[in-house]
DNA sequence: CGGAATCAACCGTCTGGACGGTTTGTCGAT
DNA sequence: ATCGACAAACCGTCCAGACGGTTGATTCCG
């Protein structure tokens, strides 16, 4: 039980720190807000993250975390066959309320990050070259898997600039348009020659197939 | 003369801004910092720009203009047909170069702006919604513009970030992927029914078709 | 059992520094 | 002499972090 409490008080610490960027925006995400946010003072705040720079860290951490814990899970749940990672991504973009809250999580993170100091970012880079490297062994023709994630950050960007409105409409379009690329995991003649997944790799990092 | 001085002056300034952003990343961005950069006391660049968030509308303003223009060119250089607009953008990945300096350019803009007043981004949104307009009534298949520009701007953020090495062999397996939905401009047959580019539209917004 | 000791969680205050913006003054060109 | 282009000093504010408490629960000890 006292593992539990803790464990729920940084997190709710770390909402505080997310709500206060939704509202407020990241040039008001100090220490003063985050904790009035949270319910406890500046010096309490201070007690459990000793520095702004641990703060946001954890807000990464935990924004990556959740992150590789869904692409995991969609890759679970994704069938078999060339492609089954891009798949796994592209699924994504049919739940829009799930999409919508990770971007906007991500991006309170990110920007956090950006604003502080730019190493923080690390923990999500570390996700991504993972993710990438799935893609690569996806057994896809070269290309395809860095073209699906980067179209999907890109509306990621979109929608957490305001770029330009990322309705479902627009997911649909651009999944509509990704996913004859990626097949339908049942392996369809007439695709380019899928690169095999070349040997010489059996749990580089941790994690990654479970 | 003088107005010329005055420009040079303007941009002067405003390639310090980038240049404090790029060397000591945007928390570091400081009108004190800046006026050093562009050899000048803080009391003179408030005399230009009277204020940080005048300073950074400036940044994103001179940027939007500089990428609307890029648009321009790349849309009178690219072959009529249908998909002119995205083989445009699409062109752009062929230049490392130039695209990784607007990428700097870019991302020192945006992010000064999100950090200071997300509201400072408009001129931005304004450049997309000019391009982003053209795309729909670029003769491809619905959603396949918006797929190109979107993978585009992931690349750019992956480039900004960090979270991703973009190297040029990587913009060209991007490119070699999306290509084939754009086409060649000599309308080939086989593709999808392209959506005629609808009536209703002389020239909605100044400066998009000249 | 009961009180002393311990410890983590947390609070309120303070401070040093940085930053945006203002004011006042200087200088050269017109 | 007037005006625009600066410079320098300054002000008020805000914030990260330090510090010294206080509380309340737990443990230790007699």
């Amino acid at each position: 039980m006292h593992q539990g409490t803790i464990i729920a008080l940084r997190d709710r610490v770390l909402d505080a720190a997310e709500a206060v960027v939704v509202r407020q925006g990241i040039a008001n995400l100090t220490l003063e807000a985050v904790a009035a946010d949270a319910g406890m003072s500046k010096g309490g705040l201070l007690h459990h993250f000793p520095s702004k720079d641990k703060l946001i860290e954890a807000m990464v951490t935990r924004c990556a975390d959740h992150w590789r814990q869904h692409a995991d899970e969609a890759y679970r749940q994704s069938p078999e066959g060339p492609g089954r990672m891009a798949r796994a991504l592209l699924s994504h973009l049919e739940d829009p309320e799930s999409w919508t809250e990770q971007c906007q999580r991500g991006s309170c993170a990110v920007f956090a990050a950006l604003a502080q100091n730019p190493a923080l970012i690390q923990p999500m880079r570390a996700v991504y070259s993972e993710i990438r490297e799935r893609l690569t062994r996806d057994g896809l023709p070269e290309g395809v898997g860095e073209t699906v994630i980067a179209a999907m950050d890109g509306l990621w960007l979109y929608r957490v600039l305001g770029l330009t409105t990322v309705d479902r409409s627009l997911m649909e379009l651009v999944r509509k348009v990704l996913q004859p690329l990626v097949g339908t995991g049942t392996p369809a003649r007439g695709t380019n020659e899928p690169r095999a997944a070349r040997g010489t790799h059996e749990s580089k990092k941790k994690g990654i197939e479970q």
